[in-house]
DNA sequence: TTGTAAGCGTTATCAA
DNA sequence: TTGATAACGCTTACAA
């Protein structure tokens, strides 16, 4: 805020142009600007321009119990999926008018909870959640009635608008890429179990393998700890253990898939000649490692936008009651890391 | 903002206990605590609890000038050196009760002069920049009395407190690493001569070749035209087109070098067997390219602590007198896109 | 130690 | 079409 208390004010402006501030205000808001003669408008609009006239907003908030922000609830911005659905957001929200404030919750569900409760207590106008866990304790009564949309996030128990991707659709074709290349022993290293779309991608899993016609195995899936390398790499040890004949895996995210490169790596098992591996989300640089990862795409910065449109669309038709759940479509992005098995069963 | 306007005011808690607001607002504030009868303080303290009182931030804002929030400008949130950045400011800024509004100039000098009258508009208390424009075109009129520090800018004609890396040195470990290990031939891919970064390294650059005891040629450094893979690439076709017996490159930052390996790639160069490659920054994945890069690690989340806790101290000693410069120190992260040169000259 | 009153800069309601 | 007045919820003189 200015140190300098020489902050122009409405009341400025009426006093150079010789009315009341009321007028000035009616004429400055393209909202209530009609109701001002139009000549009245145009010498307002001038006299504000030349003092630098700049509403101050903290003001109207106040006033109209509007804050015009945001919040943002991501796991870490430093995870480049959520980098770029933030980007989406942002860019999105800024056009509308509005700001946000992005917290992080490094996967801390009470910390998550305490964020929340700081951006209520910030007076934000509504929430973007892009966590995913699946147990929601209690969300919906920390919300209230603040508006929230919910991204990656299909909890059963809470019922938030939301914007996912079509985790069947995202599966079937890590699946299906693996299966027509020759694979017939394909395993799933899985996002955790507290997290939706980690439960989703392993159901659908179970399922798709059964579609192409495999024989489904509950060993040939591992539950990673969290979305991380290190959870990756730790699941991937294990899984290797207990079933060395895979030739492929399906890494429930890209973060995994790189866990699981280190593990083969240290096990000098060699990808893809030795065993294929999707990722999911395409996130940045994973078409430059080493090798180039296979991976699932998903629309991220079009999900921060989507998520954005709606909780905007949210705070003008104050209907709470319409449920809108926006299901946008991943994409396979084929790279290096998968080929063909190097043996072909019972050949 | 609640949509039900049942937000609980200091008002509601005088009631509760008896007493005027002014007492209760006394009470609940930290700083004049100190004030009300200690007994009175913690009647109050529960009361406020039991009614869920939350102080609305916006009104304290209004009264007493000051937003406590706190804007911070980037080029682009995507690029993994600021989102590191970003974090090492919000976990500061946050641990002080400061929030921040993060904006990006998509690296447009216009956008930027929006963006910061944007945020003196949205009345931030004080403004983290983390462009480095060489051409401040007026940044210190635009300013005005608004605390600002700036981050990787050592621009000549603006006078903002700063952190930056200590870019000589960081020069230093890579042009003596790479003339360790046997190089006699090296470029630099240098950044954009608009930013003070990429300036200070091509002339730290020039000298520290000089140093070691080589002879420097102009021919030897091409500049980028931004701080991107896209630019990178354009100026390594550039360079290796004119030089073709350098053995070693260093390049400004990471996504240069990662230029640099996609027009490698395309001529069939194998890094380092036949060109040695450094880069700057050590952004996340770099270790897991194909070859992982050697860099100049900088201290990215510190620098974001670093300029939080820089611009919080102006914000209480009101001094903007005090010119602080925080400088950080760069090392060498040594890995696979270095060795020794193919053939040693005139051997 | 507590209370009174005023004001931060808007906007909403009413009246002219 | 414009103006007067009050209020949003807090803090800060000043008074008691």
């Amino acid at each position: 805020m200015n140190n300098e208390d020489k902050s122009v004010t409405l009341k400025d402006v009426a006093k150079l142009v010789g009315m009341h501030q009321t007028t000035v205000s009616r004429a400055l808001n393209p909202q209530t600007a009609h109701l001002v003669n139009e000549d009245t408008v145009k010498l307002i609009r001038d006299a504000a321009k030349s003092l630098n006239f700049e509403p101050n907003p903290i003001a109207s908030s106040l006033r109209t119990k509007k804050s015009m922000n945001i919040g943002v609830v991501v796991p870490d911005l430093r995870n480049p999926l959520f980098t770029e659905i933030v980007r989406g957001v942002q860019d999105t929200l800024d056009a509308a008018g509005y700001s946000c404030f992005i917290v992080n919750t490094d996967g801390d569900i009470n910390k998550e909870v305490k964020l929340i409760n700081s951006l209520k207590a910030r007076r934000v106008d509504g929430l973007i959640l892009a966590t995913a866990r699946q147990q929601s304790h209690g969300l919906d009564q920390i919300l209230g009635d603040l508006p929230a949309v919910s991204i990656n996030r299909t909890s059963p128990n809470t019922h938030l608008p939301s914007v996912t991707t079509d985790e069947d659709h995202g599966t079937k074709l890590a699946v299906t890429h693996l299966y027509s290349i020759g694979h017939k022993e394909i395993a799933h290293l899985a996002g955790p179990t507290w997290s939706s779309t980690g439960l989703e991608r392993a159901n659908a899993f179970q399922r798709e393998i059964k579609a192409v016609g495999l024989e489904f195995e509950e060993s040939s899936v591992e539950y990673c700890e969290a979305w991380t390398i290190e959870a990756g790499k730790k699941a991937a040890k294990i899984l290797l253990d207990r079933s060395p004949d895979v030739t492929a895996v399906f890494a429930a995210n890209d973060l995994i898939a790189l866990g699981l490169y280190d593990e083969l790596a240290e096990r000098k098992i060699k990808c893809p000649r030795d065993l294929s591996v999707v990722g999911y989300n395409d996130i940045p640089f994973v078409d430059r490692m080493d090798p180039s990862l296979t991976t699932i795409r998903i629309p991220k910065y079009e999900i921060g936008s989507e998520a954005s449109r709606l909780i905007l669309s949210m705070l003008v038709e104050k209907s709470n009651s319409f449920m809108r759940h926006i299901r946008l479509t991943p994409e396979l992005k084929i790279r290096h890391s998968t080929s063909a098995p190097k043996k072909l069963a019972h050949v």
